[in-house]
DNA sequence: ATGATATTTAAATGATTATTCTAAAACAAT
DNA sequence: ATTGTTTTAGAATAATCATTTAAATATCAT
């Protein structure tokens, strides 16, 4: 029998996916990845075959415990409009160190030119959306417009959210722009 | 006296730009920048210093070729917030082969990991936060939002339509919404 | 036309890139 | 303990990167 793994895959995949939510696929080299995930370039290559495989598993990785839980702590169905808009301000949260990002905003934009987009940008979006058009339908009336157009407001919006912050926009001034914006859904719909 | 430049100063930075707007930064080598512009690396290094200085001189070109005309034709100041929503239905009119994409965005997002923003973000994003809020200001009624909070709001909406459009995302899906958006604020203001 | 000066070109440089290779080390089953 | 297999570690590779250098070329004022 062989010998077992030494790293920590989930520490791995946590490392590597922090430095491209940071810097994007192409500003991270493999010499940054064995300095995150602490594996050598040998084992990363052994593990994941390349570059852009073990940036598919962080991005699978990023999407089910980042995305995912940011969805099932803030936003769970229970939580209603609320929860969306919980969802939003938990976005300003960020290190004090420069941003971290949002891997489905950054490769979207980085590959987005003529690059063919990954998989889990479209997996992304569509979790996003359905959570949205969800939500929104849950509490319908005919004042509001439909959900799936509210949704796709909600979506763009969160991405700019993103973007801005990533530009250094002040949060103070997003967050009163997400509380402007639940308020008046929230008058809406009741 | 001196050899008089061969080339077209406009066309040089014109082609600098739309390889920037589709690959980013880092994306782009100065082999693409030859091509793009017909220079060679020699002329580029002589011209603007480094790549970093072609690349200011091309965003500079961007903010006043591409986002200040494209305000003056869709948003003048006489077009009030009918021109708003006519700004942001031209996003939605891009290239078949890929997207050409907002510098301003792709720059915010690449760079905002950890390195320091260019100037010109700021720049680009100060013009269209002022251009929503002088627009907003003009038809302010008591039922409205502070224009500033619409600002934010339309201009995090502005970032978010371009990476959905970069990501691919249905065009009249965001058209519908956009459309959407506007009634809803035109209807709040008259 | 000539001299002074800029621009252009192409080759050279050194750093960094992703990836592969090789040998050493670690483990599990026998 | 020995065997078989896998993970490691580090060196080697070949490509590409931004940038510099030096020579050739072109232009303008005289």
């Amino acid at each position: 029998m062989a010998r077992t793994r030494e790293y920590d895959q989930n520490a791995v995949l946590t490392g590597a996916m922090e430095a491209f939510r940071r810097r994007g696929f192409g500003g991270v080299s493999i010499k940054d990845l064995e300095a995150e995930t602490g594996l050598k370039a040998g084992s990363i290559y052994n593990s994941f075959g390349d570059k852009a495989g073990l940036f598919r598993a962080a991005f699978d990785h990023y999407l089910e415990h980042v995305l995912q839980e940011r969805i099932t702590e803030h936003a769970p169905e229970a939580a209603g409009v609320a929860g969306l808009r919980s969802l939003f301000v938990s976005l300003l949260h960020e290190p004090a160190d420069g941003s971290l990002g949002c891997l489905i905003t950054n490769i979207a934009v980085e590959f987005g030119g003529d690059a063919p987009l990954p998989n889990a940008v479209f997996s992304g979006l569509n979790i996003l959306s359905r959570t949205f058009t969800d939500r929104l339908a849950a509490v319908q009336t005919h004042h509001a417009v439909l959900p799936q157009v509210g949704a796709a407001k909600l979506l763009a919006l969160y991405q700019g959210i993103l973007v801005l912050i990533r530009a250094g926009w002040s949060k103070p001034a997003l967050e009163n722009m997400i509380n402007a914006e639940f308020d008046q859904l929230e008058r809406i719909i009741t």
